[in-house]
DNA sequence: TGCAGTTTTCTACGCTTCGTAGAACTATAA
DNA sequence: TTATAGTTCTACGAAGCGTAGAAAACTGCA
């Protein structure tokens, strides 16, 4: 239960993007105004229903991917880890049903940038 | 387009397992008998109908994750990359819709085990 | 050459997820 | 205590997936 649909990332990476915990109108407003919301830039976002914006809330509150603060009135949520956090576990979690663990890695590294292949480099150094 | 059902999984599965291309007949009778079917060993799969199957595999065609033969007869399936592929290669997927790549390779690289970071940095040495 | 069995394609149905939002309910401020 | 802002409930349509029958296409044999 991890995959998520379009407006459900759309939320997620506003979240992600700011760091204080947000209410369902402020990310309503940032969806209509973000040109986040739809892939490429100059494409604005749609107007929204609040209750649209809820339900998705909600669907990614149940995912574990979103926590909200129910004690204030508007509530207000905000992602449960961060967006490397997260990606990270997906990679792992991609990685974890394979057999052949080692087999994927070899070829997943065998297409990384040689740039990223020195930053992991680096972090396997000091490990 | 990249994710799979239970059942296409465990095609897949078989696909990957065996070397040779497989009929739809050949993959209905491994379902029905592998407990690589359904998850945990011991619980057998179940009686598929043959069309089932040829509907799944049509379907993982239309993906590109499997490849026929239209020649032969019986058409003969076989999957179009090793899984250890196609697993870096959603794992590629899962890092590249990132902003923050290496953030994430920092978090990937901490939580693997050091058997595992010492393959990686065997790999990464003589590239 | 025409049939009987085999294989493939077409069509379909039920279930689940996701985008979307109205209706109804609840808390809050004046 | 009531208008108003916010939340939950319910729902519908599209798409993906498990599942398979019906129909069409093909093959080997009589």
């Amino acid at each position: 239960m991890a995959s998520l649909g379009e407006l459900e990332r759309s939320v997620m990476d506003l979240l992600w993007a700011g760091q204080e915990a947000a209410t369902a109108n402020t990310l309503r407003d940032q969806l209509a105004r973000t040109s986040a919301a739809r892939g490429g830039p100059g494409h604005e976002g749609k107007e929204l229903a609040v209750t649209t914006v809820l339900t998705v809330l909600s669907r990614l509150e149940k995912k574990g991917l979103v926590e909200r603060e129910r004690g204030t009135r508007p509530h207000r949520y905000q992602a449960v880890s961060s967006r490397a956090d997260h990606t990270a576990e997906l990679m792992h979690e991609v990685l974890g049903s394979a057999p052949d663990r080692e087999a994927v890695l070899a070829r997943f590294i065998g297409s990384v940038s040689e740039g990223e292949a020195e930053t992991l480099r680096k972090l396997l150094g000091h490990l």
